[in-house]
DNA sequence: TTTTGTCTAATTGTCAACAATTTATAATTG
DNA sequence: CAATTATAAATTGTTGACAATTAGACAAAA
């Protein structure tokens, strides 16, 4: 329950339905999703730990503004080290079934970016990134998240939404050859400042 | 409230009196604290989004485990990005207030590493590293936090206590005379690998 | 002996009500 | 009229009770 909250939530902020300065409230959250406060109250908790909200003592959670430029600078640096590592680490565990379901999220990638469905696009390039980094550590993972969520809020708009598949195609394309360094310089292409 | 109980919680582990593989029950820390199970609950949910709890629906949370070894370098590699970054920015805003508040957690440290007393060793190097992200940003803070409880997990015995004390004087030897590159030296130096 | 199923106890998940705090509004005073 | 104080409303924090789930013990069957 907690984490279907949540999903809807960070969707929500990812497509901007939901504006920074703007509190977020438990009440109208729980009467939407038919539960109570305190399920709502667990999952905006955890989002706020997760970097998507933030957290004031006794004011409620607000949408987190997004980072300055030298902050994001040094998440895509982290960011690439870490996916450069999960990569390291899961790429001869791969198998075709895997492969099978990164064509998919490509391809389902590949129609948001024609529709310009700047939301859905967020949301799969999230999942695509995630694949490698929960395939090589669930701990990597949680860490990953928080800087990438964060950086993800600084996502309002995109001048070409074509580069972005081609870019995750490249990158899709590598893992399916097993090139580990061609890869890495994929991914590294495409986690770039703003 | 909540944030008494992640500290209480979150020193035990560090001190090795919660040993991982052994669930951490919501019961009887509510009578510890004197508090009812709702607030447990949220510390032991913040507590694992931070890292030093896993969480397994249904099934309660137990302390972690330590990170690999390969998982400890890429940890130790971030630590450093991120303190470095800290260090540029809020080397120059730092008064001679935060000196003295420095030197005193330095002296604290120095009297624990003569005992030996590795809980409080732990307690007062995260706090001291604390102080500069801190001041850095907010957002930061929650990311590297997440990422240095996951390598104070595996810091169940040192060599020589001694050797932390001298190293964390070097860095506020450095930050005192204001002087970036040193101080960023000096860090690196601190955060090494096992 | 091993496996399967059932019951019981322990534990987590959810809820609705109440207390404490903050924010907004109205009244008072200089 | 401006500033301050008092009051009311909205919101979060906390609690205890109950529902749902899980783990362990024990018995029955293969």
């Amino acid at each position: 329950m907690r984490e279907q909250i949540c999903e809807a939530v960070r969707a929500e902020v990812f497509s901007g339905e939901m504006t920074n300065d703007q509190p977020v409230r438990e009440q109208p959250l729980a009467k939407r999703f038919g539960v109570s406060r305190g399920s709502v109250r667990d999952a905006l908790l955890q989002l706020s730990q997760e970097g998507v909200l933030v957290y004031s003592p006794n004011r409620g959670v607000r949408v987190s503004s997004p980072p300055s430029d030298a902050e994001f600078r040094l998440f895509a640096k982290l960011r690439k080290e870490i996916e450069g590592h999960c990569l390291d680490i899961c790429m001869d565990q791969l198998t075709e079934e895997d492969d099978r379901k990164l064509m998919n999220l490509l391809a389902t990638l590949e129609d948001s970016c024609r529709r310009g469905d700047l939301s859905a696009i967020t949301e799969i390039d999230l999942a695509m990134h995630r694949y490698w980094v929960s395939r090589a550590s669930k701990e990597l993972e949680s860490v990953w998240l928080s800087i990438t969520v964060r950086m993800l809020i600084a996502y309002t708009l995109l001048d070409d939404y074509m580069e972005v598949y081609q870019e995750h195609a490249a990158i899709i394309e590598a893992i399916g050859c097993r090139d580990l360094k061609a890869a890495k310089r994929a991914v590294n292409e495409n986690i770039r400042y703003k």
